[in-house]
DNA sequence: CTAAACAGGACCATTTTGGTCTTGATTATG
DNA sequence: CATAATCAAGACCAAAATGGTCCTGTTTAG
Protein backbone atom coordinates (compact mmCIF):
# COMPACT_ATOMS: atom_id res chain seq x y z
CA UNK A 1 0.00 0.00 0.00
CA UNK A 2 1.19 3.67 0.18
CA UNK A 3 -0.49 4.18 -2.81
CA UNK A 4 -1.48 7.11 -5.06
CA UNK A 5 -4.37 7.87 -5.98
CA UNK A 6 -5.68 6.57 -9.62
CA UNK A 7 -6.72 10.29 -9.91
CA UNK A 8 -2.61 11.26 -9.71
CA UNK A 9 -2.02 9.36 -12.60
CA UNK A 10 -4.86 10.72 -14.70
CA UNK A 11 -3.33 13.60 -13.58
CA UNK A 12 0.29 12.98 -14.81
CA UNK A 13 -1.30 11.54 -18.22
CA UNK A 14 -3.07 14.71 -18.73
CA UNK A 15 -0.37 16.99 -17.81
CA UNK A 16 1.69 14.93 -20.02
CA UNK A 17 -0.35 15.40 -23.08
CA UNK A 18 -0.34 18.88 -22.44
CA UNK A 19 3.36 19.05 -22.43
CA UNK A 20 3.53 17.83 -25.47
CA UNK A 21 2.35 20.84 -27.55
CA UNK A 22 3.56 23.06 -24.97
CA UNK A 23 1.49 26.48 -25.20
CA UNK A 24 -1.31 25.14 -26.59
CA UNK A 25 -4.74 25.65 -25.40
CA UNK A 26 -6.82 21.95 -25.37
CA UNK A 27 -9.95 21.36 -24.61
CA UNK A 28 -10.83 18.81 -21.95
CA UNK A 29 -12.47 17.07 -24.92
CA UNK A 30 -9.21 16.82 -26.43
CA UNK A 31 -7.39 16.03 -24.20
CA UNK A 32 -9.79 12.98 -23.43
CA UNK A 33 -9.09 11.64 -26.68
CA UNK A 34 -5.26 11.70 -26.14
CA UNK A 35 -5.16 10.40 -23.17
CA UNK A 36 -8.11 7.69 -23.20
CA UNK A 37 -9.78 9.26 -20.28
CA UNK A 38 -13.27 9.64 -20.46
CA UNK A 39 -13.96 13.85 -20.72
CA UNK A 40 -15.32 14.37 -17.24
CA UNK A 41 -12.95 12.43 -15.22
CA UNK A 42 -10.16 15.03 -17.51
CA UNK A 43 -12.27 17.74 -16.30
CA UNK A 44 -12.29 16.93 -12.12
CA UNK A 45 -8.64 16.14 -12.90
CA UNK A 46 -8.06 19.57 -14.69
CA UNK A 47 -9.88 21.44 -12.65
CA UNK A 48 -7.53 20.31 -9.51
CA UNK A 49 -4.41 21.07 -11.39
CA UNK A 50 -5.83 24.69 -12.36
CA UNK A 51 -6.24 25.17 -8.70
CA UNK A 52 -3.23 24.34 -7.54
CA UNK A 53 -1.72 27.02 -10.14
CA UNK A 54 -0.33 24.36 -12.37
CA UNK A 55 -2.74 24.95 -15.45
CA UNK A 56 -4.26 28.16 -17.16
CA UNK A 57 -7.77 28.02 -17.73
CA UNK A 58 -9.59 29.71 -20.47
CA UNK A 59 -13.44 30.06 -20.77
CA UNK A 60 -15.65 29.91 -23.71
CA UNK A 61 -15.20 28.60 -26.93
CA UNK A 62 -11.78 27.72 -27.98
CA UNK A 63 -11.08 27.37 -24.18
CA UNK A 64 -9.32 25.05 -22.54
CA UNK A 65 -6.30 24.28 -19.94
CA UNK A 66 -2.68 25.36 -20.49
CA UNK A 67 0.60 24.15 -19.27
CA UNK A 68 2.12 26.84 -17.13
CA UNK A 69 5.35 26.23 -16.07
CA UNK A 70 8.11 23.36 -18.07
CA UNK A 71 7.86 19.61 -17.92
CA UNK A 72 11.22 19.93 -15.90
CA UNK A 73 9.93 22.86 -13.04
CA UNK A 74 6.76 20.55 -12.43
CA UNK A 75 7.58 18.11 -9.53
CA UNK A 76 5.87 15.06 -8.46
CA UNK A 77 5.08 16.64 -5.20
CA UNK A 78 2.96 19.80 -6.48
CA UNK A 79 1.41 17.35 -8.78
CA UNK A 80 -0.07 14.77 -5.96
CA UNK A 81 -0.92 17.91 -3.46
CA UNK A 82 -2.24 19.24 -6.01
CA UNK A 83 -5.01 16.19 -6.77
CA UNK A 84 -4.90 14.40 -3.19
CA UNK A 85 -4.34 17.51 -1.34
CA UNK A 86 -1.95 17.86 1.06
CA UNK A 87 0.44 15.06 2.28
CA UNK A 88 0.08 14.12 5.28
CA UNK A 89 1.20 10.15 6.59
CA UNK A 90 -1.54 11.08 9.63
CA UNK A 91 -3.37 13.16 11.93
CA UNK A 92 -0.39 14.62 13.97
CA UNK A 93 1.66 16.21 11.28
CA UNK A 94 1.49 19.97 11.25
CA UNK A 95 -1.20 21.31 9.08
CA UNK A 96 -3.61 18.49 9.17
CA UNK A 97 -7.59 19.15 9.43
CA UNK A 98 -8.37 16.83 11.58
CA UNK A 99 -5.52 16.72 13.70
CA UNK A 100 -5.05 13.91 16.50
CA UNK A 101 -7.18 13.73 19.36
CA UNK A 102 -4.79 13.05 21.82
CA UNK A 103 -4.97 16.34 24.13
CA UNK A 104 -2.29 18.49 23.15
CA UNK A 105 -1.55 16.81 20.17
CA UNK A 106 0.68 14.06 20.43
CA UNK A 107 4.36 14.55 21.72
CA UNK A 108 5.74 12.52 18.06
CA UNK A 109 4.55 15.38 16.22
CA UNK A 110 7.81 16.02 15.73
CA UNK A 111 9.01 12.51 14.28
CA UNK A 112 6.06 12.72 12.29
CA UNK A 113 6.91 15.63 10.20
CA UNK A 114 10.72 14.54 9.68
CA UNK A 115 9.30 11.10 8.57
CA UNK A 116 6.71 13.56 6.28
CA UNK A 117 9.34 15.78 5.07
CA UNK A 118 11.13 13.24 4.20
CA UNK A 119 8.80 11.30 1.71
CA UNK A 120 7.90 15.32 0.40
CA UNK A 121 10.82 15.75 -0.45
CA UNK A 122 11.44 12.08 -2.17
CA UNK A 123 8.76 12.82 -4.16
CA UNK A 124 10.34 16.46 -4.89
CA UNK A 125 13.16 15.21 -6.86
CA UNK A 126 10.85 13.64 -9.32
CA UNK A 127 10.04 16.23 -12.25
CA UNK A 128 7.25 15.68 -14.97
CA UNK A 129 9.76 15.62 -17.70
CA UNK A 130 11.53 12.76 -15.36
CA UNK A 131 7.75 10.94 -16.01
CA UNK A 132 6.59 11.48 -19.45
CA UNK A 133 10.40 10.71 -20.54
CA UNK A 134 9.42 9.18 -24.27
CA UNK A 135 8.30 12.33 -25.38
CA UNK A 136 6.66 11.43 -28.54
CA UNK A 137 4.07 8.95 -26.25
CA UNK A 138 1.30 11.39 -27.33
CA UNK A 139 2.04 11.79 -31.28
CA UNK A 140 -0.86 12.31 -33.29
CA UNK A 141 -2.72 8.88 -34.02
CA UNK A 142 -1.86 8.91 -38.16
CA UNK A 143 1.77 9.12 -37.55
CA UNK A 144 1.87 5.01 -36.68
CA UNK A 145 5.46 5.11 -36.25
CA UNK A 146 6.84 3.27 -33.23
CA UNK A 147 4.31 4.52 -30.72
CA UNK A 148 1.73 1.77 -29.50
CA UNK A 149 -1.59 1.18 -31.04
CA UNK A 150 -3.75 2.65 -28.80
CA UNK A 151 -4.09 5.03 -25.85
CA UNK A 152 -2.10 3.94 -23.22
CA UNK A 153 -1.63 4.77 -19.67
CA UNK A 154 1.85 6.88 -18.87
CA UNK A 155 1.82 5.19 -15.37
CA UNK A 156 1.56 2.55 -13.56
CA UNK A 157 -2.59 1.80 -12.90
CA UNK A 158 -5.11 -0.65 -14.44
CA UNK A 159 -6.39 0.82 -17.64
CA UNK A 160 -9.50 2.50 -16.43
CA UNK A 161 -12.98 1.19 -15.96
CA UNK A 162 -14.75 3.59 -18.16
CA UNK B 1 -3.49 12.46 1.87
CA UNK B 2 -1.16 9.39 1.38
CA UNK B 3 -1.50 8.17 4.68
CA UNK B 4 -0.71 5.74 6.37
CA UNK B 5 -3.21 3.30 7.58
CA UNK B 6 -4.08 3.36 11.14
CA UNK B 7 -3.73 0.16 11.71
CA UNK B 8 -0.16 0.84 11.76
CA UNK B 9 -0.69 3.65 13.85
CA UNK B 10 -1.95 0.69 16.35
CA UNK B 11 1.45 -1.51 15.35
CA UNK B 12 3.47 1.15 16.82
CA UNK B 13 1.52 1.35 19.87
CA UNK B 14 2.07 -2.45 20.39
CA UNK B 15 5.55 -2.54 19.35
CA UNK B 16 6.03 0.62 22.04
CA UNK B 17 4.40 -1.33 24.78
CA UNK B 18 6.54 -4.26 24.14
CA UNK B 19 9.69 -2.27 23.67
CA UNK B 20 9.15 -0.95 27.37
CA UNK B 21 8.81 -4.47 28.78
CA UNK B 22 11.97 -5.59 26.25
CA UNK B 23 11.99 -9.45 26.84
CA UNK B 24 8.96 -9.88 28.07
CA UNK B 25 6.02 -12.23 26.74
CA UNK B 26 2.67 -10.22 27.02
CA UNK B 27 -0.78 -11.33 26.09
CA UNK B 28 -3.03 -9.35 23.76
CA UNK B 29 -5.39 -8.34 26.43
CA UNK B 30 -2.44 -6.99 28.33
CA UNK B 31 -1.54 -5.15 25.46
CA UNK B 32 -4.69 -3.82 24.91
CA UNK B 33 -4.89 -2.57 28.81
CA UNK B 34 -1.79 -0.78 28.25
CA UNK B 35 -2.11 0.49 24.53
CA UNK B 36 -6.08 1.86 24.87
CA UNK B 37 -6.64 -0.82 22.00
CA UNK B 38 -9.63 -3.38 22.24
CA UNK B 39 -7.94 -7.06 22.14
CA UNK B 40 -9.08 -8.63 18.99
CA UNK B 41 -7.30 -5.49 17.01
CA UNK B 42 -4.29 -5.97 18.98
CA UNK B 43 -4.41 -9.62 18.11
CA UNK B 44 -4.95 -8.65 14.34
CA UNK B 45 -2.08 -6.49 14.59
CA UNK B 46 0.52 -8.36 16.66
CA UNK B 47 -0.58 -11.40 13.67
CA UNK B 48 0.00 -9.71 11.16
CA UNK B 49 3.83 -8.45 13.05
CA UNK B 50 4.47 -11.62 13.55
CA UNK B 51 4.55 -12.89 10.20
CA UNK B 52 6.82 -10.50 9.31
CA UNK B 53 9.08 -11.65 11.75
CA UNK B 54 8.92 -8.30 13.98
CA UNK B 55 7.19 -10.18 17.04
CA UNK B 56 7.74 -13.87 18.53
CA UNK B 57 4.49 -15.84 19.52
CA UNK B 58 4.21 -18.39 22.02
CA UNK B 59 0.59 -20.30 22.24
CA UNK B 60 -0.91 -21.54 24.99
CA UNK B 61 -1.55 -20.52 28.32
CA UNK B 62 0.74 -18.15 29.48
CA UNK B 63 1.34 -17.45 25.43
CA UNK B 64 1.60 -14.07 24.19
CA UNK B 65 3.82 -11.93 21.97
CA UNK B 66 7.75 -10.23 22.27
CA UNK B 67 10.03 -8.23 20.66
CA UNK B 68 12.50 -10.31 18.56
CA UNK B 69 15.10 -6.66 18.10
CA UNK B 70 16.10 -4.18 19.80
CA UNK B 71 13.95 -0.38 19.02
CA UNK B 72 16.71 0.68 17.55
CA UNK B 73 16.81 -2.00 14.70
CA UNK B 74 13.45 -2.02 13.85
CA UNK B 75 12.81 0.47 11.20
CA UNK B 76 9.54 2.02 10.42
CA UNK B 77 9.66 0.46 6.64
CA UNK B 78 9.59 -3.25 8.79
CA UNK B 79 6.60 -1.99 10.47
CA UNK B 80 4.18 -0.28 7.43
CA UNK B 81 5.42 -3.03 5.57
CA UNK B 82 4.44 -5.74 8.06
CA UNK B 83 1.05 -4.13 8.22
CA UNK B 84 0.25 -2.50 4.94
CA UNK B 85 1.41 -5.06 2.68
CA UNK B 86 4.43 -4.05 0.42
CA UNK B 87 5.01 -0.50 -0.17
CA UNK B 88 3.81 0.46 -4.05
CA UNK B 89 3.19 4.06 -4.95
CA UNK B 90 0.98 2.51 -8.26
CA UNK B 91 0.81 -0.82 -10.38
CA UNK B 92 3.79 -0.33 -12.33
CA UNK B 93 6.52 -0.99 -9.07
CA UNK B 94 8.11 -4.49 -9.52
CA UNK B 95 6.72 -7.01 -7.40
CA UNK B 96 3.23 -5.49 -7.45
CA UNK B 97 0.52 -8.48 -8.25
CA UNK B 98 -2.57 -6.23 -10.11
CA UNK B 99 0.35 -5.32 -11.93
CA UNK B 100 -0.64 -2.44 -14.90
CA UNK B 101 -2.77 -3.35 -17.72
CA UNK B 102 -0.83 -1.80 -19.90
CA UNK B 103 0.30 -4.67 -22.30
CA UNK B 104 4.39 -5.25 -21.74
CA UNK B 105 4.19 -2.97 -18.64
CA UNK B 106 4.71 0.62 -18.93
CA UNK B 107 7.62 2.10 -19.83
CA UNK B 108 7.69 4.58 -16.69
CA UNK B 109 8.27 1.64 -14.36
CA UNK B 110 11.79 2.59 -13.52
CA UNK B 111 10.92 6.07 -12.41
CA UNK B 112 8.04 4.44 -10.78
CA UNK B 113 10.58 2.41 -8.90
CA UNK B 114 12.68 5.07 -8.41
CA UNK B 115 9.93 7.13 -6.55
CA UNK B 116 9.01 3.90 -4.09
CA UNK B 117 12.65 3.47 -3.69
CA UNK B 118 12.77 6.93 -2.32
CA UNK B 119 9.47 6.49 -0.35
CA UNK B 120 11.18 3.33 1.23
CA UNK B 121 14.33 4.67 2.25
CA UNK B 122 12.83 7.99 3.98
CA UNK B 123 11.05 5.56 6.12
CA UNK B 124 13.66 3.15 6.29
CA UNK B 125 15.68 6.09 8.18
CA UNK B 126 13.00 6.21 11.18
CA UNK B 127 13.26 3.41 13.59
CA UNK B 128 10.81 2.26 16.26
CA UNK B 129 13.18 4.10 18.85
CA UNK B 130 13.05 7.33 17.36
CA UNK B 131 9.52 7.13 17.11
CA UNK B 132 8.87 5.67 21.10
CA UNK B 133 11.07 8.28 22.85
CA UNK B 134 9.53 9.25 25.79
CA UNK B 135 10.24 5.75 27.12
CA UNK B 136 7.86 6.30 30.23
CA UNK B 137 4.77 6.65 27.85
CA UNK B 138 3.86 2.78 29.26
CA UNK B 139 4.94 3.28 32.25
CA UNK B 140 2.36 1.18 34.83
CA UNK B 141 -0.82 3.02 35.69
CA UNK B 142 -0.03 3.70 39.71
CA UNK B 143 2.91 5.22 39.34
CA UNK B 144 1.36 8.67 37.55
CA UNK B 145 4.72 10.30 37.44
CA UNK B 146 3.94 12.92 34.52
CA UNK B 147 2.71 10.74 32.00
CA UNK B 148 0.01 11.71 30.83
CA UNK B 149 -3.97 10.48 32.41
CA UNK B 150 -5.06 7.72 30.47
CA UNK B 151 -4.32 5.65 27.63
CA UNK B 152 -2.65 7.62 24.95
CA UNK B 153 -1.75 7.13 21.22
CA UNK B 154 1.52 7.17 20.55
CA UNK B 155 1.54 8.59 17.05
CA UNK B 156 -0.69 10.79 15.30
CA UNK B 157 -4.03 9.45 14.39
CA UNK B 158 -7.44 9.47 16.41
CA UNK B 159 -8.30 7.85 19.37
CA UNK B 160 -9.61 4.77 18.22
CA UNK B 161 -13.90 4.68 17.69
CA UNK B 162 -14.20 1.42 19.88
C1' DC C 1 -9.03 -31.99 31.99
C1' DT C 2 -9.48 -27.24 31.95
C1' DA C 3 -8.57 -22.61 31.20
C1' DA C 4 -5.82 -19.30 28.86
C1' DA C 5 -3.86 -18.01 24.95
C1' DC C 6 -2.79 -17.71 19.81
C1' DA C 7 -4.27 -19.13 14.51
C1' DG C 8 -6.81 -18.20 10.79
C1' DG C 9 -10.45 -16.89 8.72
C1' DA C 10 -15.13 -14.98 7.71
C1' DC C 11 -17.96 -11.26 8.20
C1' DC C 12 -20.15 -6.65 8.17
C1' DA C 13 -20.30 -1.51 8.79
C1' DT C 14 -18.08 2.55 7.64
C1' DT C 15 -15.29 5.42 5.04
C1' DT C 16 -12.91 6.67 1.00
C1' DT C 17 -12.47 6.79 -3.78
C1' DG C 18 -13.83 7.00 -8.61
C1' DG C 19 -16.80 8.28 -11.97
C1' DT C 20 -21.03 10.58 -13.72
C1' DC C 21 -24.40 14.09 -14.07
C1' DT C 22 -26.69 18.64 -13.75
C1' DT C 23 -27.02 23.44 -13.74
C1' DG C 24 -24.97 27.69 -14.60
C1' DA C 25 -21.49 31.19 -16.28
C1' DT C 26 -18.34 32.65 -20.00
C1' DT C 27 -16.90 33.68 -24.68
C1' DA C 28 -15.81 33.20 -29.86
C1' DT C 29 -18.26 33.25 -34.02
C1' DG C 30 -21.63 34.02 -37.68
C1' DC D 1 -27.72 39.04 -30.93
C1' DA D 2 -28.12 34.06 -30.97
C1' DT D 3 -25.77 29.96 -30.71
C1' DA D 4 -22.65 26.56 -29.61
C1' DA D 5 -18.63 25.28 -27.21
C1' DT D 6 -16.35 25.42 -23.12
C1' DC D 7 -15.18 25.69 -18.11
C1' DA D 8 -17.18 26.09 -12.91
C1' DA D 9 -19.01 24.07 -9.06
C1' DG D 10 -20.99 20.85 -6.69
C1' DA D 11 -24.35 16.93 -5.93
C1' DC D 12 -24.72 12.25 -6.35
C1' DC D 13 -24.10 7.21 -6.47
C1' DA D 14 -21.51 2.82 -7.04
C1' DA D 15 -17.46 0.33 -6.02
C1' DA D 16 -13.55 -0.58 -3.33
C1' DA D 17 -10.71 -0.36 0.76
C1' DT D 18 -10.50 -0.15 5.62
C1' DG D 19 -11.53 -1.01 10.41
C1' DG D 20 -13.37 -3.67 13.74
C1' DT D 21 -15.66 -7.87 15.55
C1' DC D 22 -16.56 -12.61 15.95
C1' DC D 23 -16.21 -17.68 15.51
C1' DT D 24 -14.12 -22.06 15.39
C1' DG D 25 -10.10 -24.24 15.81
C1' DT D 26 -5.26 -25.61 18.06
C1' DT D 27 -1.74 -25.31 21.55
C1' DT D 28 0.00 -25.53 26.26
C1' DA D 29 0.64 -24.72 31.46
C1' DG D 30 -1.13 -26.26 35.61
Amino acid sequence: MLRLNRLTDYAILVLGALAHRHGDVMPTAQLAALTGLNQPTVAKVAKRLQSAGLLETRRGATGGYQLLDRPEDISLVHIVEAVEGPIAVNGCVDGTQDPCAVSNCCFMSNHWNKVNGALRSALQAVSLADLIDPADLFAPRDTETHSLSSPQLASGQLAPAN
